[in-house]
RNA sequence: GGCCUGUUGGUGAAGCGGUUAACACAUAACCCUCUCAAGGUUACAUUCAUGGGUUCAAGUCCCAUACAGGUCACCA
């Protein structure tokens, strides 16, 4: 009976030269302090990392790096329809933007670091067959003949009988196959599948645990798995799943809800093999509300807030993402946050029991919020620094301007930052343009004036050059409002606002609207920072230059 | 259909048998103020999907129901 087994495992697979306990000596116990988390991101080679994976991969890091443990980086190939040529490459990349460096694993499309390889699925042929080989030999697995046609008879049977879906008990066929009928089916060239021998009852319940949901109890798995595929002699995700993190001694599974149905196949595998399961944590689904109003799964394909790219591209820092996505990562994370605002992300220690376990709305605002105050907390010097980078890449023109202005650059951006409350206008590095293009002569070409109380050219051209010749200060910030004032007492406007409000029909307008005026001469906005400021650094003759005209129009 | 997960304000959520049901975003009002941003103050769930039950006491425990999601592939 055993030579059976053996002759019918051989023909299975004939290049399996090693044994189980020869991979189990390659890949020792890992050298690590005590509790100390081996996590991994395991992506399909796509080309680029999504909201919801970019989410796992930071939890996975984190994880790992709370307890100086590993994180590596497995690329899941089995799946030849998920590859995309160079995947590897713009994975690394998304990854490397968000400062998350794998400890092991893929750097690059052929090559990886690290003791525990081969860190890409389609490099482990051997290791999978081995694995399945050892199943074969001690009856756990056997060959399956089906064609996907039997299959979808069977299924049609289960359904009209209302009976449990699926290839176990009396619908697995090929089970109960002698030994010597399936070795004359391979002989006579069939295709074949391997098949996990569940020696499970679906009518025993296990309990399984989840670090986030806690205890879960399910019936007992009893379905027949296909663990290698036909066609390619590939594993599934459910035998690579083992093998893989068995073998490279994976402590901490964290994957999405949709893996908690395959639980039971999974620990049943692993038990099979009287291995020690690794612990696992279900995290929710990232979703959004979309156009109809309809709550669903945040995806890559329709919703441009998915992708990465997307935040590179309007200019949201990467710091601020990363803020933004711990907030959904741990529920407690955003008052550690703002309990320690000077803190770095690091000293934040990740909790499997704060993962939330109901799938989160992705809230874009949430994170321009975020971003915003983050950007509020750079110094004027980093703010230059980091839109040098992003203009560079998204707007040339500016990154010219700003290029040659350094100085001036930095003190623009130096307006109103610092101190105790500092100005949150800017929410990404594209929306700074915007906020400071006055400051720029060669932005300001052709202003688009918003003039708002006072409109008459007039009254317009008295302001501007009355301020001009006798009231203006700009060494000194304590006097210069008060100037304003007294203006507004010559010209009949109200110095007090106060009082204006009382008796609005004894004045002209307030001291608002004159310095309305002045600030719209010189930015063509109607809100801006601090209107002293803004004139110091403009300078005298630019002020002389942007009133004159004003005056000409 | 079977199995599993989830459901606390517009949003993210805290809560683990006794709290006025935290906090943050958003929204609104007021204050401050040369405009804006910020900041400050206040408002915003008589109620935790619904219905039963256990208990002196339930968002919290139990049971049903409803709704949403997942899974039942030689995809991961």
């Amino acid at each position: 009976m055993n030579d059976k087994l053996k002759e019918l495992a051989d023909l299975m697979f004939p290049n399996v030269t090693k044994t189980v306990s020869d991979y189990e000596k390659m890949y020792p116990e890992r050298k690590l302090e005590d509790g100390a988390r081996v996590t991994r991101f395991a992506p399909s080679p796509t080309g680029f990392v999504h909201m919801g994976s970019l989410l796992s991969a930071l939890e996975d890091y984190k994880a790992a790096r709370d307890t100086n443990g590993i994180f590596y980086l497995r690329i899941e190939d089995t799946d030849q329809k998920r590859s995309v040529e160079n995947g590897i490459t713009g994975i690394l990349n998304d990854l490397k933007n968000f400062d998350i460096t794998p400890d092991e694993g893929m750097i690059n499309e052929t090559d990886a670091i690290g003791e525990y390889g081969p860190y890409i699925q389609s490099k482990r042929q051997e290791i999978y067959h081995t694995f399945a080989k050892d199943l074969v030999l001690r009856g756990l697995a056997y060959p399956c003949f089906c064609t996907s046609v039997e299959l979808d008879e069977i299924r049609e049977i289960q359904e009209l009988n209302k009976e449990r879906i699926g290839y176990y008990g009396s619908f697995a066929k090929c089970r109960s196959l002698s030994i010597d009928e399936a070795i004359n089916k391979i002989k006579a060239g069939c295709e074949f599948t391997v098949r996990l021998k569940s020696p499970g009852d679906f009518d025993k319940k296990i309990t399984l645990h989840d670090e986030a949901r806690g205890d879960i109890e399910f019936p007992e798995n009893d379905l027949d798995v296909v663990i290698i595929k036909s066609t390619d002699k590939l594993p599934t995700y459910h035998f690579a799943h083992l093998v893989d993190d068995h073998l490279m001694h994976t402590t901490h599974v964290m994957r999405g809800e949709e893996w908690i149905a395959s639980f039971p196949i999974h620990a049943q595998l692993f038990e099979v093999f009287g291995f020690e399961l690794p612990k696992y944590v279900h995290l929710g689904v990232v979703m959004k509300i979309d156009e109809e109003g309809v709550r669903r799964k945040l995806s890559k394909r329709k919703d441009k807030e998915a992708s990465v790219e997307f935040y590179h591209k309007e200019g949201i820092p990467k710091d601020a993402v990363k803020l933004y996505l711990m907030t959904i990562a741990n529920s407690n994370f955003e008052e550690w946050l703002n309990n320690n605002p000077d803190k770095d992300l690091s000293e934040f220690k990740f909790d499997f029991k704060k993962i939330s376990t109901s799938g989160s709305l992705f809230d874009v605002e949430k994170l321009f919020n975020i971003s915003k105050n983050y950007l509020s907390k750079l110094s004027a010097t980093e703010i230059y620094d980091n839109l040098l980078i992003w203009t560079k890449e998204f707007d040339p023109e500016f990154y010219n301007i700003l290029e040659n202005n350094k100085d001036y650059a930095i003190s623009v951006f130096n307006i109103e930052r610092g101190g105790e409350k500092p100005r949150k206008d800017y929410t990404s590095y594209s929306s700074i343009r915007n906020f400071v293009f006055y400051m720029f002569d060669e932005l300001f070409e052709n202003p688009d004036y918003e003039w708002n109380k006072i409109t008459d050219k007039e009254e317009i051209a008295t302001i501007l050059n009355t301020y001009y010749e006798k009231y203006m200060v700009l060494d000194n910030k304590d006097e210069w409002f008060p100037k304003v004032k007294e203006m507004c007492d010559e010209l009949g406007y109200a110095s007090n606002i106060k009082e204006y409000k009382k008796n609005p029909d004894m004045y002209k307008g307030n001291v608002a609207d004159v310095s309305g005026v002045i600030r719209v001469a010189l930015t063509s906005k109607t809100n801006t920072p601090d209107l002293y400021e803004i004139m110091k650094l403009l300078g005298k003759d630019r002020i002389k230059e942007r009133f004159d005209r004003v005056l000409k129009k």
